[in-house]
Parts: structure tokens; C-alpha cells; sequence
RNA sequence: GCCUGGGUGGCGAAAUUGGUAGACGCGCCAGACUCAAACUCUGGUUCCCGCGAGGGAGUGUCGGUUCGAUCCCGACCCCAGGUACCA
């Protein structure tokens, strides 16, 4: 820094200002790629949602993020580190509705209000390649992409539930629902079916699972959840005959019904047949049923979420119609249940009360029959080896009995005979079935990307021509009430049909969110790609090397991301199988007991703390507040401390610095105290090099360095070779820390006589002759209990270290005169005698 | 409900995952400096008993494995995240 200004005060005002101008005037953060790939690192942290300010959510992710670029810039990698904005989404239309300011006008506010803080707290970003998900020429690509899939074949209409307020005549998101009711009507939501656009995903859903094998990278959790999510089972799909009804007749296409099955060695213990309610057969047993058409109007007035339904009170009422048994040709009632889910499969459940759990409360509270198959194998052991029908379904796989021909096959030997008996009537047959669900990208919002679709009275449901992309969203609009303010454009609603010329409606309905992050990871390498949508540098810089966000992203966006990833690469625009090599999945920071994008408010702005302490003293405490995986209750507290632990290494520095720079170090001529000196600043170095690497622990390296600098402090210097041992402390302590309070450091980098940004030098080798100690304490355990501590050699072997054990005082006491039995020895750590 | 995590001093945590429980920091207490306070510096700080040496208990609860368990196993309690339209 040259002319640099008076830093021998701790300013962290001035030093952060005079640092960040000189990185921007350095340009010292835009990359472009190297000749080799393992010269390069892409770190990535999830881009926020613009909602105004940063929380301290945010400060912790990018601070990681940062954190992490600017230490494996420090090994020498040329580091891309962007950032953007997820820009679409609802906050953004309350917004528009509370205060009357447009969405696009207020997103782009927040965006410069958080780009502001972002540069504030000093983070390593590339902004040359900044871009938000509203950008057209963003927006453009998604809509580009999405015709080229439905040109595949990968997209399809359907339709499924949504929340309905029916007061405001508007679909809510699950968040909008409190209680059962619309937050701003209060009306109670009914769910309603509406036609919607739905990515193939299933199509994926085997390579989806198979492929989270081999993503060593990703913490295990993460891969169970997903795992868990997509619910590969193997089971069998029954047919199951409507029987004629007296009074209704039964369309043709109703007369079977198919359920799925990962239980067919209990097949003969089904005693009913239980629908959703918004079945087919419920509706029709309905008509001539006011009851029952009661029941059904009271099962749909449940939000749509899973958590709600799967919590409910179980209820169901019969429709009349019954069913025939496939092998035994009994008759079996069929119900509405309202736990049976019309998303799942197709919409009916058979019902196995002796070994189905939930199927067995349902039957005792409707007396409904419950019929035993399946008793314990012989070698059961445990809750398996008993049955009472009367207390429980037993719902262990055994031995089937009252199954006629089947009667003594275990689970696998019923399972085989049992499809390989309905294979052969054309009423079953074996599949494989998913728990995932194909994507439904439709959205009812105004601020999301215009699904590029066409509605044309003659042709049907068109494409738009790729030569009129983008479909633009008009952002000049007024919220008047909670509807779409696309559907009040007709300008915008009316256009022509590209295929015959005549009129045709768009489409109002907008993406999910979800659709802007799944890509933004490839655009970033190639930011101004424009056709099409990502270049050669996107495979270059994929997969991401390293992925740091939020655990709460730890199923939908990332495998979105990765079904994404997968539609990119076989269209031929990526090259790679997977978007994110490692995964740093960060627990929560808290407020209050809930998360902070939820609950925050003001308490959770770093505006305040930014001003009073500076960029380094809160990027530090946040570090040091807990390891990255863990979630944490944020309290200002910790700022404080780490603001004086800087204060007095800005201090140490500039005493140090006060009698001029030592000159070169002789390690063997010390005095004992730069000795130890030595010994903790290398082995600071050599943790902190683990822990940022390897450990990606980082609360623990600024321990270290707390450590180092109270062992400089605590250094007498004898002469001017020990002022070298602390000198070479003070460098060592400076790199270390550098990553996380990157501005103070770069000061006393150049105080110290090293020249240019600290961002690029070099991380030091460590010496490993520095850590050699001579004599090392041993715990001495009686019987398992600490009795005394002794000092002997480093290299004392087990007899040597044992007799000095025996020779303690306390230890003879605690033995007592009785005999030694056993002696465990682990170098370095202890010896235990085992006496008695 | 289901899936995935977590629970250690007054507080945030550490213990490199079978070997000294509580490093480091916050807070608090005492002392130095000051007319005084703040800042800064020094010392103390898991709980209980003891003047002390030392002893006992202790990592959500209960049980197990082991010479030895915060760590492994079983059962349970509580909290958080996700649960497909918050992002």
C-alpha cells in the first residue's frame, strides 16, 4: 500500500475502507480460467433471496464461503467466487401489495442495498459476472431451455393441488396458509385442483439415487434425506375389480382399481379398499350420497402439505361400492379415507389392518375387520416374536398362515408366489415405485419467469418461437388486489399463434423459483453466455468444487440442481454427471429458537455491528461462534471479544515492530521461551492448515491463533534472534487469520515488510522440527481414575513409564497394596493400572 | 406423522470420534491503573465437600459393551431443519 495512511492505531474504519479500495482498484478477485482445471477452484455460496438486508444467516454462509476461496487461493489456486441474486419470488409481491412499490423496483433496491453490505464485510467475490434471476437475458435461457425439454418430451400438463382461499379467489402458498386458513381472508383453504406444467423428474429418479453413491463429497445425512426422498421401493401393482353396484353404474374406466404394494405376502389379510377423496369412484358414489359428498367437502379443507395431512385424524366413511378380491374373489368395501393421497400413485390404497399399522387404528375405530396372515417366523426374536392383534398390528415380515396355498412361505417366497399368482391372472404385475414426485414448476404469482407456453384456439398449446424469447415480464405494474396483474394486461395477454398465425392467450402463470437456482451455478462460469444458454467455460469451471448454503436446502434445491445438472449435460451444454463436488452444508444461525430468514427482523441485521466494530471483527466472531455444521442462537456478545483480540493483535504488532524489523532467523540459537514460542506458532500453522483443508473447522483456528498471540505476549525476548522467532510468529498468525479477517491482516502483511496482497501470497510450510518436545505429561489412571500426572521423556516406553507411575505417591495410595492385574500404556497420553 | 440432525459450565464452545472433559472466548468475581468511571492489564471461575493436600459427582434420561465412553450399542425425552407453493 503505498503512501498508505497511518495504521499504527487499530481503525478498523479506515483500514477496511483503504484495503477494499485497493482490491477494487487491483481488480484482485476476477478470474478467468487457467490452463488446467486442478489450477482452478470454484467456490460457490447459495445467492440470496434480495430481501433487503442481510441477516446474520447470511453474514455466516458467505463468511464460510469467503473463508474458504481465500485459503485455497492462498494454496495457490486461481479461485472463482461469484455472486448473484435469486430475484423471483412472493416476499417481492407483499412487498408490491404493503407498500404499493412495484416488485422489480423494490428487488433492485434490496440488491443494492445487499451488494453495499456484501462489500462492506470485505467478501472475495468476482462481481464482473453478477447477475439476478429477473434479468431477461437470464430469464431468456430458463425459457429457452424449458421449450427444449417439452420438445423432448420431458414436459407435461397436469393437475394437481393447490391451496385455494376462496375469499380472495387466489392460490396460497403453503407459508400463506396459518391454521387452515388464508393469512389475509382468514377464510378457510380448500385444496382445488388446477392444470399445471410438471417436469419429468422421475424419468431421473434411478440415476438421481444411484449417483449420490459416489458423491464422497456430500456429508452422509444429506445423501440419506435424499435418499429417503426419492423412496425406491419394490412392490407390486394390484388390480383390483369394482364390483356392480345397484344403484350407480360404474364407467368403464372406473371398474378397476390398481394400488400399489410393497406388502403383497399380506394380499389375503386385505379387508378393504380405501380413496382419496377426490377419487374418481368417491365422486361418483357421492351423487346419490349427501353424507358422504359432506365428508368429502370437509377432507379437502386441509392445506395441501404433507405435515398436515400426515398429522390429521385419521377418517373415512364407505361409499357403497365394493371391491373384488383378486385371488379370493370376497368382496371387500371400498372407503374414502382422507389420509389416502390422490398425488401418490394412483389414489387407492388396499388395506391390511393385522399388519398395517395405520390401517389397523382405521379399522378399530370403523369396526372394520381385522384378519390375521402373518405370524413370527420361528427364529423372531424380540417385538418379533409376538403378536396380539388386540394391542398392535404386527407389521414385521414372517410366515403366512390363514393364506391358503401360501400358508408356511416367508415374506420372499409369498412375495414371488403371490405376484407370480396375480402375474398370471393379468391382475398385478411387479414394479419398481418412487416416493418422488414429478416437479410441478406452475406457479398463480405475477413475479416469477412467464412459462413460455402459448394457447391457441385452433393448435392447442404452442410453444412460443424461440426467435420471440424472452417472453419479458412487464415490471410497469400496480397491485390492485391479490391476482396476478398479468391477467389485467390484455396487451400483453393477446398474441399471435407462431404456428397458424391466428390469436392465441399466454400463459400467466409463472416458474417456481426453484427453476432460476437450479442453473445459476453454470451461468455464473459463463455470465454472458448468449447462445445458448451456457458455454465451454461452464464446463470448465463444472462441478463446483465446493457448495456452501443452508441444510434447509438439503433436499429440494439441490436435487433439483442435480436433475438440472443432468437435462443440461444431456443436452449437451455440461460435460459432467454432477453440479457439486463437495457440500458444506451449514446448521442454522438462530434467533430466538427459529431460523433467521424467518425470524430475524432487526435483531438479526449486521448493519449495526458492521459500524461499531467493523468487517473483521464480525466476519471473525462469526467464525468462531461454532463450527460450520452446526446450528447456533446468535448473540452480539462474541463481537465484542473478537474486536479486542484483534485490538490486541494490531497491538503485539506494533510493540513488536517499535525496535525495527529482527533479522533473519537462527532456529538454533533461541532461548527456551522463543523455542516454545515457535513450537505453538508451527503448530498453530499446522492445525490451522488441517482445520481450514480438511477439518473445515474454522471456530477452532481462531482459537489457535488467541493461543499464538497470547503466547507472543507472554514471550521475553532475550535478544534479536528471539525478536526473529517473534517476528516469524506474528507472519505465521497473520496468514492464518487472513482468510477470515482479510483487512487487518493485509496491513500488518506490509508492516511486516512483506510486500503486495496477502490475498495471493503463499501458505507457509511448516517446520516440522519446531513441534519436537522433549518431556510430555502422562495421566496415571487406578482403575479408571485419574490419580496423578506425570512428566517424563517424549520417547519413554511402557516399563519406564509404568514405573514411574508406581512410584507416585497417590497412585500407591489409591492401589492400596493390591495387586497389579493389568497395565495399559498409550504413548503420549497415559498409563492405566487395572488393580484389584 | 415421517426423514435428517442436535442436546457438554451462567453463555458460545473444545476434546482430530474409545484415552486428562470444559482448550479458546463471552459473562461474572477479585486486584492493578484512575479523583472516579470507561478502556487496558493481572489473577480466579463446572458443581459439591475440604484451610489445604485432596476427594466425590458430572457431557439430555435410563440401561449395556469396555481396563477406560461426550464418542460405540439399545430404549426413551426434548429441541431444530425438511416435508414437494418460504427461499
Amino acid at each position: 500500500m503505498t503512501a498508505s495512511p497511518d495504521f499504527s492505531l487499530y481503525d478498523p474504519r479506515a483500514i477496511e475502507a483503504a484495503v477494499q479500495s485497493q482490491w477494487q482498484s487491483e481488480r484482485a478477485f476476477e478470474v478467468t480460467e487457467p490452463g488446467a482445471r486442478e489450477d482452478a477452484y470454484y467456490c460457490l455460496t447459495m445467492f440470496p433471496y434480495p430481501s433487503g438486508q442481510l441477516h446474520m444467516g447470511h453474514v455466516r454462509a458467505y463468511t464460510l464461503g469467503d473463508v474458504i476461496g481465500r485459503y485455497q487461493r492462498l494454496k495457490g489456486k486461481q479461485v472463482l467466487q461469484p455472486m448473484g441474486w435469486d430475484a423471483f419470488g412472493l416476499p417481492a409481491e407483499n412487498a408490491a401489495i404493503k407498500h404499493g412499490i412495484p416488485p422489480a423496483e423494490w428487488t433492485r433496491a434490496n440488491i443494492a442495498n445487499m451488494r453495499g453490505q456484501m462489500n462492506a464485510l470485505g467478501f472475495a467475490f468476482d462481481w464482473s459476472r453478477e447477475f439476478a434471476t429477473c434479468d431477461p437475458d437470464y430469464y431468456r435461457w430458463e425459457q429457452w431451455f424449458f421449450i427444449q425439454l417439452y420438445k423432448k418430451g420431458l414436459v407435461y400438463r397436469k393437475s394437481s393441488m393447490v391451496n385455494w382461499d376462496p375469499v380472495d379467489q387466489t392460490v396460497l402458498a403453503n407459508e400463506q396458509v396459518i391454521d387452515g386458513k388464508g393469512w389475509r381472508s382468514g377464510a378457510p383453504v380448500e385444496r382445488r385442483e388446477l392444470p399445471q406444467w410438471n417436469l419429468k423428474i422421475t424419468e431421473y429418479a434411478q440415476e438421481l439415487l444411484s449417483e449420490l453413491d459416489e458423491l464422497e463429497g456430500w456429508p452422509e445425512s444429506v445423501k440419506s434425506m435424499q435418499r429417503n426422498w426419492i423412496g425406491r421401493s419394490e412392490g407390486v401393482e394390484i388390480d383390483f375389480a369394482v364390483a356392480e353396484h345397484d344403484a350407480l353404474a360404474i364407467p368403464a374406466e372406473q371398474r378397476t382399481l390398481t394400488v400399489y404394494t410393497t406388502r403383497p405376502d399380506t394380499l389375503l389379510g386385505a379387508t378393504y379398499v380405501a380413496v382419496a377423496c377426490e377419487h374418481p369412484l368417491a365422486t361418483l358414489a357421492a351423487e346419490g350420497d349427501e353424507a358422504l359428498a359432506q365428508f368429502i367437502a370437509e377432507c379437502k379443507q386441509v392445506k395441501a402439505a404433507e405435515a398436515d395431512l400426515a398429522t390429521m385424524d385419521k377418517l373415512g366413511r364407505a361409499t357403497g361400492i365394493e371391491a373384488i378380491h383378486p385371488l379370493t374373489g370376497q368382496r371387500l368395501p371400498i372407503w374414502v379415507a382422507n389420509f389416502v393421497l390422490m398425488e401418490y400413485g394412483s389414489g387407492a390404497v388396499m388395506s391390511v389392518p393385522g399388519h398395517d399399522q395405520r390401517d389397523w387404528e382405521f379399522a378399530r375405530k370403523y369396526a372394520l375387520p381385522i384378519v390375521q396372515v402373518i405370524e413370527p417366523a420361528p427364529d423372531a426374536v424380540g417385538d418379533d416374536a409376538h403378536c396380539d392383534l388386540e394391542q398392535a398390528a404386527y407389521t414385521a415380515h414372517g410366515q403366512l398362515i390363514n393364506s391358503g396355498d401360501y400358508d408356511g412361505l416367508d415374506f420372499g417366497g409369498a412375495f414371488d408366489a403371490i405376484a407370480d399368482a396375480l402375474a398370471g391372472k393379468q391382475a398385478g404385475r411387479r414394479t419398481v415405485n418412487y416416493r418422488l414426485r414429478d416437479w410441478g414448476v406452475s406457479r398463480q404469482r405475477y413475479w416469477g419467469c412467464p412459462i413460455p407456453m402459448l394457447f391457441c384456439d385452433a393448435c392447442g398449446v404452442v410453444p412460443v418461437a424461440e426467435a420471440d424469447l424472452p417472453v419479458e415480464l412487464p415490471t410497469e405494474v400496480t397491485f390492485e388486489g391479490v391476482s396476478s396483474p398479468l391477467k389485467a394486461m390484455p396487451e400483453w395477454l393477446q398474441t399471435t399463434c407462431p404456428e397458424c398465425g391466428g390469436p392465441a392467450t399466454r400463459e400467466t402463470d409463472t416458474f417456481d423459483t426453484f427453476m432460476e437456482s437450479s442453473w445459476y451455478y453454470a451461468r455464473f462460469a459463463s455470465p454472458n453466455a448468449n447462445s445458448p444458454m451456457v458455454d465451454e467455460r461452464a464446463t470448465f469451471w463444472t462441478p463446483v468444487d465446493t457448495y456452501v448454503g443452508g441444510i434447509e436446502h438439503a433436499i429440494l434445491h439441490l436435487l433439483y440442481a442435480r436433475f438440472y445438472h443432468k437435462l443440461m449435460r444431456d443436452a449437451g451444454l455440461l460435460s459432467s454427471d454432477e453440479p457439486f463436488e463437495r457440500l458444506l452444508m451449514l446448521g442454522m444461525v438462530l434467533k430466538d429458537g427459529k431460523k433467521m430468514s424467518k425470524s430475524a427482523g432487526d435483531a438479526g441485521n449486521p448493519q449495526k455491528l458492521l459500524e461499531k466494530y467493523g468487517a473483521d471483527a464480525v466476519r471473525t466472531a462469526m467464525m468462531f461462534a461454532a463450527p460450520p455444521e452446526q446450528s447456533f442462537e446468535w448473540s452480539e456478545g462474541g463481537v465484542d471479544g473478537q474486536s479486542r483480540f484483534l485490538k490486541r493483535l494490531h497491538q503485539v504488532a506494533q510493540d513488536h515492530l517499535a525496535d525495527g524489523l529482527p533479522g533473519p532467523l537462527d532456529t538454533s540459537a533461541l532461548s527456551p521461551a522463543a523455542t516454545e514460542l515457535r513450537r505453538v506458532a508451527h503448530d498453530a500453522l499446522a492445525r490451522a492448515d488441517d482445520d481450514f483443508g480438511r477439518r473445515r473447522q474454522f471456530n477452532t483456528v481462531v482459537s489457535r491463533a488467541h493461543e499464538l498471540i497470547n503466547a507472543v505476549r507472554g514471550t521475553t525476548v532475550a535478544d534479536d534472534n528471539d525478536r526473529a522467532a517473534v517476528h516469524e510468529a506474528l507472519r505465521i498468525a497473520v496468514v492464518i487469520l487472513s482468510p477470515i479477517a482479510p483487512h487487518l491482516t493485509q496491513v500488518l502483511w506490509e508492516q511486516l515488510g512483506e510486500a503486495g496482497l496477502l490475498a495471493y501470497a503463499r501458505w507457509p510450510d511448516h517446520d516440522p522440527a519446531a513441534l519436537v518436545l522433549e518431556e510430555t505429561t502422562l495421566v496415571v489412571q487406578v482403575n479408571g481414575k485419574v490419580r496423578a500426572r506425570i512428566t517424563v521423556p517424549s520417547d519413554v516406553d511402557q516399563d519406564a513409564a509404568q514405573a514411574a507411575a508406581l512410584a507416585d505417591d497417590n497412585v500407591q495410595r489409591f492401589m492400596d497394596g493390591k495387586a497389579l492385574r493389568k497395565a495399559i500404556y498409550v504413548p503420549g497420553k497415559l498409563v492405566n493400572l487395572v488393580v484389584g
